[in-house]
DNA sequence: CATAAAAGGTATGTGTACATACCTTTTATG
DNA sequence: CATAAAAGGTATGTACACATACCTTTTATG
């Protein structure tokens, strides 16, 4: 299956990628949600960054998981809703909003950490353990390729 | 990298890959409009299977290219604004909507089509060709595996 | 053939995703 | 040190993405 002008857009690298995004994220939600959790995929990313980085400021946060500032915002808004962070105007820079876990973040974030972890090997199941690996490297090549990147 | 409860949420295969559909969106976006077309990689999708079955109905448009039918319906509503598409109440079903192309519709995915082909190998440009080609099966391997589909 | 179940679409609501514009605050520069 | 440029956030607008509810039409079942 060569990329040549006649290649089917089904089976084109970006569609490829987007089926693979809608798996992913689906996976995340039905696994999460049959444990009684109600978060997103964002949602967790920025509890994990925030869980790492006490009183991270939302550009910080954006910055470390690769999400516009403005996205970031809504994501944070809402994190608060659920009473799983706090914000705070930074002493040092008062445009700068810095982020930290609530008890109920913190605990909500133990408690979803395994499952998330577990549920990766569910999304790549149709691959054994050495193309799970070998499909993580090449992912991996392609977003540092990309952009002169952070991790 | 194994994928132990200790992985880094950056490192796990749900946040890879979607950064990996950012960065494919991305290049999809800057790539066509530099070239002055105004459309996304969902509405091209949607166009080229319009394109391939003329006079498909939204739910066959929606299962073709794997959508919600409610995604769909916008996707097309858009499409029909930009005077690329038609849609007519099917005879057969009257609750059908059979969607056409216009000829504006067809002269605009002719000339995008080399483009779009084109820049999926910006999109893998971290990997040689035969990475690229892993990638794909790969990544295919997976789909099949989370669904018994289509293509 | 009457009625229930299913299917095609639209509408509504939530949550990304990001561009642009805007306001405030900080930093850089002359 | 005044002012411009840059950076942190919010607001607004467009476009997915999908769940749920709802309406209409078709199909299945008794």
């Amino acid at each position: 299956m060569q990329n040549t002008p006649n290649m089917n857009v089904t089976g084109m690298a970006g569609h490829l990628i987007r089926r693979l995004n809608q798996l992913s994220t689906q996976v995340f939600m039905h696994r999460t949600q049959e444990e009684g959790f109600d978060l997103t995929p964002v949602q967790f990313a920025a509890l994990d960054a925030i869980y790492a980085n006490p009183g991270l400021d939302q550009a910080r946060i954006a910055a470390k998981i690769a999400y516009d500032k403005a996205t970031i915002g809504g994501v944070i808004d809402r994190l608060e809703q659920k009473g799983f962070v706090v914000r705070s105007i930074s002493k040092s820079d008062r445009r700068a909003r810095e982020v930290r876990l609530t008890n109920s973040g913190r605990k909500t974030y133990d408690n979803i950490l395994p499952i998330v972890s577990e549920l990766q090997t569910e999304i790549l199941a149709g691959l054994d353990p050495k193309q799970q690996e070998q499909f993580r490297n090449l992912v991996v090549k392609i977003i540092h390729a990309a952009s002169g990147n952070q991790e």
